[in-house]
DNA sequence: CTATTATCTCTACACTTGTCGCGATTAAAT
DNA sequence: ATTTAATCGCGACAAGTGTAGAGATAATAG
């Protein structure tokens, strides 16, 4: 299952919401994006044509979609090739940027830790 | 700049060889991937048209080129972007690959940790 | 020197992606 | 019951991407 950026974005709101129809996940992106509904309802036929989402039920004539996918399974291969084509092998830069500018938890700290002691 | 997958596949090799030949590239290339030579070329068509790379000079008619621009500078904001259209503001299977998966070196840890220890 | 081979340049083409409009249809408001 | 508004389905289009062949030309081998 290979997803475009744009669709990758939609389905991300979508886990969020657990389900979602097309005019409210419109109303999510244009927060960050100036687009259509048209092409917002695009995408949204697009990922159900990957049979990424489904359709759950319908509000009138408004349709509810849910994910048909779990997110691990799309993030999971995801993570790998990006290590492999974006960092080559050389995770430094990513472990920099995800202690420096990202907001772990202490919970993640913690996590860190204990993988960290197990490795020793 | 955006560099497309197979963009970034071969300005990665050309990040390690400092600079490189087509044909020789080319050579890498099909370790992984079945492609022909005019495909590579191609691509290189393309990074030297982003002024990704740029010819350096000539053995014969075979045109040597390197980078143009900085790994850093293509990756940091790659990072950013793949963290919260993939991560979705949650690391934790980032982190979690990155420590069972990927092979870190014993100084990636020593450094993971002096940052840990920071955050204490 | 000529034939062969390696490279280069250029062109092409189907598929994906981001983007949207239009006409049809159903629901809601008057 | 009509008019208005929301939503759907479908088609469209330009740009980018992966892929490769054809013809020109320079280098090499005989």
């Amino acid at each position: 299952m290979k997803l475009s950026e744009f669709e990758l974005q939609v389905i991300n709101i979508m886990w969020t919401l657990k389900e979602s129809t097309a005019p409210e996940l419109h109303k999510h992106i244009i927060k960050e994006k100036d687009v259509t509904y048209s092409t917002v309802k695009t995408i949204i036929d697009r990922l159900e044509k990957k049979h990424a989402i489904k359709r759950i039920k319908n509000f009138g004539r408004t349709i509810v979609y849910a994910p048909a996918i779990k997110q691990e399974s799309l993030q999971k291969p995801l993570i790998k090739k990006f290590i492999e084509k974006v960092c080559a092998g050389n995770p430094r830069l990513l472990l920099n940027h995800l202690l420096e500018d990202e907001k772990l938890s202490e919970d993640d700290i913690a996590y860190l830790q204990t993988i960290i002691n197990k490795r020793k």
